[in-house]
DNA sequence: CATGAATGAGGCTTCATTCAT
DNA sequence: AATGAATGAAGCCTCATTCAT
């Protein structure tokens, strides 16, 4: 058993060491530029070795995803089961775990967007896509739970939670795709935060039924 | 000269062709899996043809990019050039724009909002790059007129108003690029229109300094 | 026009000069072990342009069968149409024709056995398959017509006339593949033609109803 | 010694595992479709203990070949030493031979013939080769002294008796592998056995001097 | 002996691009 | 200008084999 846990956390430990790999080129080069040869070696691995982990390309790259979902879900669930907070105060710290998730790995962050908004999730495995689907559709459902909160407590304009949610959501991503393609236009300083920010800003108080 | 005329529109025509035709094929395999073979097939040309309107796959993928920027940053003139207009007048009429250019060619707009948002940028030429930086730069810039008149008339936030204009564009794409994602995920019905809408209103809200 | 044929000309060039290529490299390392750089190199072509003429490498395995096939079918219509020949006669003319096949390319006979008693025979595309069975079954019946006539006449065996057929193949292709095997494990002479011609003395005297 | 033997029995037994694992999934898939892991899996067994047992693939693929090769020499011993049977009963009992050995085992009989007529024999180790070469000529050897001995007592047709076995071998074979082909061609009934019986039946009274 | 994770060579195939006609 | 056949670089992935445990 001792023995049988060792493998596993080996396994584990070298699951990560490919995803940090991947990570690296993937932000640097983008999918379609990044080959598996160009992970196996940042991971200091074979190439064959990353197919012991990963079913494909695809799926490494997606799988990128998968975790910083499963990040955010499990913050979005802190959110939502803390009962001492009224919508407005949730949507504070639905904002504060947003950032959090952010940071926790931003270049995940613009590649599971990168993901999301782009013809590579097409190419996905069936599985993979559902996977993916189930965990974002869960997000989605928590956020939108706050907004149903909202609603109900009267303090947020009456339009469908899960309308709310989807906007909410595309303007988190969107803004960070803009900023990051906006860096790469023109490689200067980084107001991705600072726009983030006030993007929140806006959002909270367009909700408002009432000006707070 | 009649001459010259007649084969700079005859070339302006091909280019249109190829154009449409390569709006078509991108539209629906997205950037990787569209070959310069099934663009040639679709305009009824010859690969090699292809090359002699366009550098290369890249520029011609960019170029339709182009189009539809130059469309939009027409409509913002129209709209920033309409005195009779106060700000909130002007969001409006800059939402009209924005759902005008949607649906002016909508297929074109995601395509573009990949483009903006993916790797592909990154594989550009220079120059074609800094051309899309410029229409680009133009849009958010008359974009952001608007929001600057709203805040010195006082009716907005005071907030930066290249900032508003990345969000307000942000939130544009973010919606596009989430809805049509969504619809890959699960074939169901297109909300994105009304989605817009909603999220439009929040925005509009969001940015009132006094409730209206 | 004569440019239409000049370029069909041409093309049908290029394809026997891929086909060439491949029965040389095929008879001497097997299909495993040919690459299709491999055949590119001996057709002095790169390797993309073997896939402008063969969808894959399995296709262009079995087209060197098919052509053979026909080949034999030919033949073998040749003499059914014979009708001045009695049932005896025809096997005589039958012989003929297989030693004919045999020298037409004894390579790709060679190959057309390894191909149908072998598991590459799985990895064909459906419509491949297909078109090897239908000039399969088709040369087998043109093969079983002669012993049906032979039955009608009161000259052969009262069999199966399919039956006969398979076997005659059966002991085709098996001498010849046995012959070739040999000489793989012992590089000795060649008995190949002897053999094939007693063993089709021995099954014409088998399939005789009287001494002859 | 005792521990010696049972180490050694051990070490057979685990033979045993491993061949008849292999001759499964070498007979489903073929070959080249067979992964050693695949093998290794059957036998419930790590692809590494594989290697402890067989040198590699090939030679493991072989030694299905022998040990069937082994069993039809005993088979055909047995027949050559039976003093009591005449040359044409010596043919029969050689017929009852063929059969007892393809159901001893169809698959592996499939299998050898597979091998015996496949590229697969050029990748052989030369000492293989040369152990396959032994066991057939040994086999084609026994048979052919059937064949001697009906010439010798003049009931059999005068040809050399090595080609008849040659004949005989490869008709047996061909009608196997091409009955085994057809059924990858078109899944129907088997037809294998009276084909079979039809074959021998034809070459029997082919090689008789006077009709019996 | 047994394991099974890791290797890495090598094959098939695609496709952007070129260039002779 | 247009063609489209040809190119050939490069990528993904497989799998026989090895070796540290």
């Amino acid at each position: 058993m001792g023995i049988q846990e060792r493998k596993e956390r080996e396994r584990e430990r070298r699951r990560q060491q490919i995803i940090v790999a991947a990570k690296r080129v993937f932000s640097e080069k983008g999918f379609t530029r990044t080959t598996m040869e160009d992970i196996a070696k940042e991971a200091e691995l074979s190439p064959g070795t990353l197919y012991l982990y990963f079913k494909n390309k695809d799926e490494l790259y997606a799988s990128l995803s998968l975790r910083i979902l499963q990040y955010l879900i499990i913050r979005l669930e802190h959110v939502n089961g803390n009962a001492s907070l009224d919508a407005n105060q949730k949507i504070d710290a639905l904002v504060d775990a947003m950032f959090d998730v952010y940071e926790f790995d931003p270049l995940v962050i613009i590649n599971m967007f990168h993901l999301q908004s782009s013809e590579t999730l097409k190419n996905l495995s069936p599985q993979l896509l559902a996977e993916i689907e189930a965990l974002s559709r869960k997000s989605l459902g928590l956020i939108a739970k706050i907004f149903e909160m909202g609603i109900e407590e009267g303090v947020f304009l009456d339009r469908h939670p899960f309308a709310m949610a989807d906007i909410f959501w595309a303007l988190f991503s969107g803004v960070i795709l803009w900023e990051s393609s906006k860096k790469i236009m023109d490689e200067k300083k980084d107001y991705l935060k600072q726009t983030l920010r006030v993007s929140f800003d806006i959002f909270k108080k367009g909700i408002q039924r009432e000006d707070y």
